[in-house]
DNA sequence: TGTGTATATGTCACATATGACATAACTTGC
DNA sequence: GCAAGTTATGTCATATGTGACATATACACA
């Protein structure tokens, strides 16, 4: 949020504070959620590089569409196991995986 | 191996090839163990450097003593999961994981 | 020798992640 | 409109990971 975003926001009477402060959540937990957003936004871009359909990619992990659905939703119930796995699974190398833990998730739209 | 070593090995009548040729795991099968292993490295690293026992830094991620230390011995029944977590309870950031997973596990000695 | 501290290993009941399946909600082209 | 293809959502039995605990091993230092 920019700053003068919030500085219009906070005189209007709005307490702003970023999804961190919101949902109460501690650094470790912040960045655990990050890094799993990022993986997931990952896999659902590189998925489609390689045109493959979330069907297509679950036969190749021995997984269902509905978990590779589930993956790319970033849904709580995957694990970063799968996530990693997959990005593995799709040819990503240690140095991708890296770049993207780092990097984190890329914006949806310019 | 040094390329010299592999041949004399191999003149000897040795069937040489690397861990991964071995164990017959795929590319990716394999850069997920190197992953996993080199989080398990960076787990034990980072929780000396802190001046920590693992029956500490278990009290501080909600675990007990014996999954930590699993956790550093690269047991298989530990998750991706619980060892990012980990770091992250040990104050590693984004990009220090990014780095752990790039670089792999560091060599025991010099 | 023992005594304390740290780490390793094995087991187990319980929690969570998993693939599978069904089905709903979108897209795209006719 | 209506299909066909793709993706989203919900449920469930089972596989896997989990913390807890006991106990073994290791390494100090008296």
């Amino acid at each position: 949020m920019k700053r003068g975003t919030r500085d219009r926001l906070e005189a209007a009477g709005w307490r702003v504070g970023d999804v961190q402060e919101f949902l109460g959540l501690t650094d470790e937990e912040w960045a655990f959620i990050e890094t799993k957003l990022a993986l997931a936004d990952a896999v659902r871009r590189r998925r489609q590089r390689c045109r493959l359909t979330q069907a297509e990619l679950a036969k190749r992990l021995g997984s269902s569409q509905s978990r590779v659905a589930k993956m790319e939703a970033g849904d709580p119930s995957v694990s970063l196991d799968l996530l990693i796995r997959s990005l593995y699974g799709l040819g990503a190398t240690k140095e991708d995986v890296a770049r993207i833990i780092r990097q984190g998730a890329r914006r949806s739209a310019a």
